[in-house]
DNA sequence: AATGAATGAGTGTTCATTCAT
DNA sequence: GATGAATGAACACTCATTCAT
């Protein structure tokens, strides 16, 4: 109903503007301009701001679990999955820090705290499955798989943070942190060793 | 300069709002209300909104360091260590969230990139401090402590956030779960072990 | 001209959402949706908002004369006749509360003086009707017939407001009192007082 | 607190911008440029817009009842006081039409109630009181005083309406009919008439 | 230095009306 | 004729900042 592509325009002014500006400075009148609609176009398609807001997260989160599937399908390694998700998990959330920015503004709003269970549970789910097929192949000591699932998705948004602007430097360097990161809990988890 | 007891008068009044309420939902006459004091003054004293931000989260950054570097001197291991500053931090954030609500509002300014700067910097000097005893003492693999402690600093600030409002469960969790988390990087920075 | 079924749904539409929130707070939208026709089919046959309130209004007119013809028709009294034009007059206002709300919005616009002037011209023949018969039977005294309609007139006007959302209890204790009003002109206009 | 001086100014540019064009097409904005004021400073005295409407009802109605409380005093007969009470509150409306436009706007709305009670209220006060004076001096039948306060305040509201932007002619008119109504009621109301 | 009234740009939202299909 | 997506002017309200006293 109405027209997709339209729908697409304004998601993506309001992508580019939140990305720069941050959705508590980008207002409604800005978004509409960029999109070249009618303000009241933008509410016929989203109701409110928020509804914006909202709308474009969960495109993404989608678009993020369906290339992420795909991308983890070709990994067979289970250490290599690890790696995959934790890049590809941190490459969505620094290209749309639009999603930090509106969970710090509304922590207390239910529409957000769905939200975000709906994409951390996704992330835990995810890491359980590949930690439980690491215990499984005998690559990692015998642990609570859930609670490590739960540590590990809390020090991957640590690296998720700033670097709004980063240059392609800066990404290199957080990406070359974060694959050490890796190694490091990889061989904390390793078999051999005792706490 | 000024009086300073009406100085903290306002950082107190503005602190108990910016917890509750974060930074955006508090206003000036707010904070003024509360410190029984005139708007005019605030603007005296801090020149502007983000002035008064920034001032407390400099003076609570103070205060902090003053009180972690005391901590730090009676803990003897550099693994007790590492655990007494991750606490610390994790406690700070959780108590000041005002802070993290500011930068996730303004990851482009300069100022909070300075403040950001600030608190990071002198927290991966720590750790990197932390990690050169360990090394030297023989508990860690030779490594590049300087990355390293890049990497921990970033990991450790994803168990900072949620929970604004966390109840005492949910605290106690999260500091099960940052012992785990440390236990595991210490295993894996254990020296017996190659990758 | 068009299809007359579709201009009654319409209106049918209209009427139940302006009495229920009045004219101000009724938009468009809902009356198309109610009446299970697109908001353009509105346009084309009521051409504005307005279209649709006078359109709405002058069909009632029409009916509520049409019908009162019939029950004035039927009483023979003047006094009754008199008793019979101020009750359903004043039923009519109190159903159709959209009327008096129209027009205390728009109390300057030309459509709506007209409007009124034709209610209540019509309303001052049938009231000077009645008094010349009443006259003419010696009920009353030597009057100015033509004035004091519109005294009638418009004092019966004042027991029309109010009460839109009006319990039966409300209603019948305005008709006690409108019968006592009536009571008191009848009175007042007899044949065997001077002043 | 504030200045009285400029909260006039206020409501005096609100007056007559709402006298012309209803208190719903009026905007703040244009009350605020014609009383030479910012906006915020409406806000300030204010606090809504419906707080302007309130505070100048509140006002005049104020002012009504002094200078009604005043004329009254200084007529003698009953009747007289009927007449003044009557034309008194007659010009009121004419010359505030606002209030009626406030009303027909809000008649759900619990502060609106409570104005219409506080200004209906007070005038079947008065004329309970000059009633009873009238019935004890014999000059009308004994009746229920209190009903036909209810009535005759019903009955004067229908004079008030229309006629925003009346010409002294039509005021003329007006008052003519109110005087030929009262004198009909007090016919109908002196004491040798039986029903 | 302290006050708090005044300011006005900025914001999200509504809704009668238009018009391409 | 019928549709409903598109339009954009209008609106009430907020709040960081200024400045006369």
């Amino acid at each position: 109903m109405m027209n997709q592509k339209k729908r697409m325009f304004i998601l993506e002014a309001a992508e580019s503007l939140f990305s720069k500006f941050g959705t508590g400075k980008t207002g409604v009148d800005e978004i509409a301009e960029r999109a070249r609609v009618a303000k009241g176009t933008i509410y016929n398609y989203f109701g409110s701001k928020e509804g914006i807001i909202t709308g474009l997260i969960k495109d993404k989160i989608h678009f993020f679990e369906t290339s992420l599937a795909e991308k983890l399908s070709s990994a067979q390694d289970p250490i290599e999955k690890l790696r995959v998700f934790a890049r590809e998990r941190l490459n969505f959330m620094v290209k749309a820090p639009y999603i930090k920015d509106y969970f710090a503004k509304n922590s207390s709003s239910n529409e957000t705290t769905e939200l975000i269970e709906e994409i951390d549970g996704k992330g835990m789910e995810i890491i359980t499955r590949i930690l439980s097929e690491a215990k499984d192949g005998g690559r990692i000591r015998e642990i609570d798989v859930r609670k490590i699932s739960g540590v590990l998705i809390k020090a991957l948004k640590g690296f998720e943070r700033e670097h709004v602007h980063a240059s392609e430097e800066d990404d290199a360097a957080v990406n070359s942190e974060l694959e050490c990161f890796l190694t490091i809990v990889m061989n904390g988890l390793s078999k051999e060793l005792g706490k």
